[in-house]
DNA sequence: ATACCCCCTCAAGCCACTTGAGGTTCAAGC
DNA sequence: GCTTGAACCTCAAGTGGCTTGAGGGGGTAT
């Protein structure tokens, strides 16, 4: 199958596709005498992994390590498992960064709401508030 | 105060200030006779408000939309109660998208653990797990 | 032969900084 | 006055994970 039917089959892009064969992630396509790539079913299973994995929040490198351990008849299922686990701690903490900010972001709005909306946008209580600094420390996005 | 007291009182660094100032987010600082860099407590109150916006998540862009209404008295209030419910409803969907996210990784693991943990990587429920793609469509991080 | 879509490569752009190289300024101590 | 060393300067490139754009070739249906 060409490109753009993989693309279809694992729920991604051309050039996402092109690119993870550019940095490595997935190995180089067999081409056409048109020199357009051509892929089978095995691949289509290999980038849907690949997505799941960032989809998961896997960055690239872990993706690296989890499919080479797929392969890896002497690995343990313990690697896998510590890769998923360092990701869940990861992911609870910045579940837990977000959950202030949106508890702070409220705030924000509903002080505004119940005292100063529709004035003038200089002595807006957001402002204030956010001169004051009370937003949680985090990893910016 | 030279830029790195500055820094200090903002709680941030060096080479952000000057990338403020670059991009033109903070205006550019008055110079000592060798060049150096002079700010004041005016300073410190923007830079901190504009580290306080991004702790807070708004984009570089917003954070300019945030400080030119802070100076803008023809400008009403509601403008910037609307930035925030904006912020306000793009970090509620990324929590409900980390919520899901948290779920999935959290049984991978203890589907790994209760199944097939110290097995061979190869056979590891994680895989199979990550095949059948059960990761929610999030915005990658 | 023409139209048209899909494909190709290479390069640059995005966001918000961070890092590095290589050089200058300034305050303190001798 | 000289040396040291921290703090400063500029400019360029790197980070992650793609996306977008320019400019051209391949494949197939009419």
């Amino acid at each position: 199958m060409r490109i753009g039917i993989l693309a279809d089959r694992a729920g991604t892009t051309v050039p996402t596709i092109r690119y993870y064969e550019q940095i490595g992630l997935l190995r180089p396509a067999i081409r056409q005498s048109g020199g357009q790539r051509i892929y089978d079913n095995e691949d289509v299973r290999r980038l849907r992994f690949v997505r799941a994995c960032r989809a998961f929040g896997f960055p690239i490198d872990e993706v690296r390590a989890l499919l080479s351990l797929t392969d890896d008849r002497s690995a343990s299922c313990t690697e896998a498992r510590d890769l998923a686990e360092r990701r869940l701690v990861a992911v609870r903490r910045k579940l837990a960064e977000l959950k202030a900010l949106e508890t702070s972001i409220a705030a924000l709005v509903s002080t505004c709401n119940s005292t100063c909306a529709g004035g003038v946008a200089t002595d807006c209580s957001i402002f204030e508030d956010l001169e004051r600094r009370e937003a949680p420390n985090r990893s910016l996005v």
